[in-house]
RNA sequence: CGGGGCGUGGCGCAGCCUGGCUAGCGCGUCUGGUUUGGGACCAGAAAGUCGGAGGUUCAAAUCCUCUCGCCCCGACCA
């Protein structure tokens, strides 16, 4: 391709709106164009990075054994109603109306697939014979974000493959799972991009059901624990803590004290009050557990983990009590509850951690009034002490002795043991060798496909512009004449040109009648991995100039075989992108 | 939904507080010339509903009201 034949509208200056590095350069490198908040245009570099990505997701799938399909971006909505999902996607669910002779016809513009793919899989696979088996697409998906942010990370419309297992046994379940959790991690690979493998919140089947991939990035927007020594990953709401030694505490038991504290409530408001630190109170939150009232305990400073303690209550339902459940449990307004005192008697759970607490403050069942010198023990007796709380950062691992790192991370896959969840809710079983009728056991296995590229270039660039490996690269191979009026200089340029493009390497001349720094700033904007140089200089000699992107300085090939050197160059690192890794301390 | 910021040629911005000639500047674009290995220089040119609507005023980019849109933080996130 001829840089004047295409479109690379490459910037200078940063644009408006534009603030992480990824969504800067998507846009100054011309890769998108922003339509409205949350969609954006791929130009045609994005587009070819993207179809690169795609690529690559699709040659994994096929060799894991998935089969492909296409299914609509439509689908009508009473599918979604079987499974309870309107109601759970909420406004995150684009619904639209359709007028047709006659009548009205509601649809979604659908977020995910699975309820599509099991009203297909429902009428066509009734066997065990047809299993197992893993169907996927890459298709775009469609969700009202609340916020779309961040460029293309986070937008309204983005392209997603999914896959989707039909099993019948939770043994099968678990291979075809191993196979998709492996071909994930060579696709991550084969994208050059630094990825980590977390546990995330299981569903119903339980134990490492759930896994997502994430790229370590300052900007993400998930939060990962991650323990050095033994690998130990999990993300924020999945993250176990580990158990801590009860320190022998010396310090000598106040009595406890009743404080006035008008108009004092929050954790903020009270560690300010008393002059103690947030980590000093202990918060009493009221939930409802399958419709009983509970109280949980956490040290002030501490998060609660709403799963971590529907598993400590075996509870199918939590949500926090409202207003006026909590007034009439504990006889005071929302803000001043507390373990001691209360009106009525429900069961207390306390995260481990208040087990050591001393002399601590807690609300007193009483309007604008707190206590000081509470102790667990001697005051209260919860009726359980368990992990209750979100992990950060410096918690013991769980699994060693290490201590847990708090990381920022950008979700990019998604893999998941659904179990029989929508294939129970719409009816898709099937008949087993012992002749019996079962639902088919299911699992789910997601890319965001736009987010490799974001993700790629949050974590793969410099000062100058982007850094792509090869695997990757809208084109593989820039060649950037001095001067374009020199007949000799482009001739060389355009031979090179057709030899590789014929050889099968993407191929980009910078035609443009400019001067070589522009040409040479936007090189390095657009981030094309291998860089050739055809100047007067060179061609003196017989040779051309060759810079990798990542590299500082270049070398001088011969220009007698030049093609056949650089296409050679090109298929060595698309095999392994190890020079991008060992340049770019991966 | 709460808080904050912004909207002026394709891009980045100034002007607004304190209303007043023909709305400026840099980049980019076009023409001509000189240049030519890390974002050249000179001369000239095109390109603007000052986001939109209403209002105040002799006069509005500027003041007031409403509205649309974009960005950031928070809440939310199958």
């Amino acid at each position: 391709m001829y840089w004047t034949r295409t479109l690379i509208p490459t910037m200078k200056e940063t644009p408006e709106g534009a603030e992480i590095p990824s969504h800067v350069l998507m846009l100054r490198a011309g890769l998108v164009s922003q339509v409205m908040a949350g969609a954006y245009t791929y130009l045609p570099l994005g587009f070819r990075a993207l179809k690169k990505a795609e690529r690559i997701v699709r040659e994994e799938m096929d060799s894991a054994g998935a089969v492909e399909l296409a299914m609509p971006a439509l689908s009508p909505r009473g599918l979604w109603e079987q499974t309870g999902r309107v109601a759970a996607f909420g406004d995150v669910l684009i619904q639209l109306t359709l007028n047709r002779p006659g009548r009205k016809v509601n649809v979604v513009l659908n977020p995910t697939h699975e309820e599509i793919i099991t009203d297909l899989v429902l009428r066509q696979i009734n066997s065990y014979r047809q299993m197992p088996i893993t169907l996927y697409q890459m298709t775009s998906k469609f969700r009202n974000e609340e916020r779309p942010r961040f460029g293309v990370l986070r937008t309204s419309e983005f392209l997603m493959k999914d896959a989707y297992s039909f099993n019948a046994s939770v043994e099968s379940l678990g291979q075809s799972y191993d196979a998709m959790y492996k071909a994930y991690c060579r696709i991550f690979e084969r994208c050059g991009l630094n990825f980590l493998p977390v546990e995330a919140e299981s569903g119903p089947i339980g134990g490492d059901a759930s896994h997502e991939f994430m790229i370590p990035a300052e900007n993400g927007e998930d939060s990962v624990l991650h323990c050095s020594g033994c690998g130990y990953a999990a993300n924020q709401e999945k993250a176990e803590i580990g158990a801590r030694d009860a320190a022998a505490s010396s310090v000598s038991l106040d009595p406890v004290r009743q404080v006035a504290t008008p108009g004092v409530s929050t954790i903020e408001q009270v560690s300010a009050f008393l002059k103690c630190r947030p980590r000093d109170l202990i918060k009493t939150l009221i939930y409802v557990a399958d419709g009983q009232p509970i109280a949980v305990l956490l040290r002030g400073d501490h998060e609660a983990n709403d799963g971590k303690i529907r598993r400590a209550r075996k509870a199918e339902k939590l949500e926090l009590a409202p207003p006026e459940v909590i007034a009439k449990v504990t006889g005071a307004p929302v803000g001043f509850a507390g373990p001691v005192g209360m009106k009525q008697k429900i069961p207390i759970l306390a995260d481990r951690e208040v087990r050591q607490m001393v002399n601590a403050a807690t609300g007193a069942n009483a309007a604008d009034t707190h206590l000081t010198g509470v102790n667990p023990g001697r005051d209260f007796q919860p009726d359980l002490f368990a992990d209750l709380r979100n992990a950060i950062a410096g918690d013991p691992c769980p699994r060693c002795s290490g201590k847990l790192v708090l990381r920022h991370a950008i979700e990019v896959g998604h893999v998941f043991k659904l179990g029989t969840k929508y294939t129970a809710a719409l009816g898709a079983k099937f008949l087993d060798a012992d002749e019996q009728l079962k639902p088919i056991i299911m699992g789910c296995y997601g890319i965001g496909v736009n987010r490799i590229i974001a993700g790629l270039i949050e974590t793969s660039h410099d000062q100058d512009g982007i850094i792509w490996p090869v695997t990757l690269a809208p084109y593989e191979v820039l060649i950037a004449p001095v001067k374009v009026p020199d007949e000799a200089s482009m001739k060389v340029a355009g031979q090179l040109h057709d030899q590789l493009t014929a050889a099968g390497i993407d191929v980009l001349l910078d035609d443009r009648d400019c001067r070589a720094g522009v040409k040479f700033k936007d090189a390095d904007l657009i981030g094309v991995p291998l860089r050739v140089v055809v100047g007067e200089r060179g061609l003196k000699e017989g040779k051309l100039e060759v810079k990798w992107r990542w590299e500082k300085t270049a070398e001088k090939i011969d220009l007698d075989g030049a093609a056949e050197t650089l296409a050679d160059l090109i298929r060595r690192e698309r095999s392994d992108n190890a020079r991008f890794r060992a340049q770019c301390g991966k």
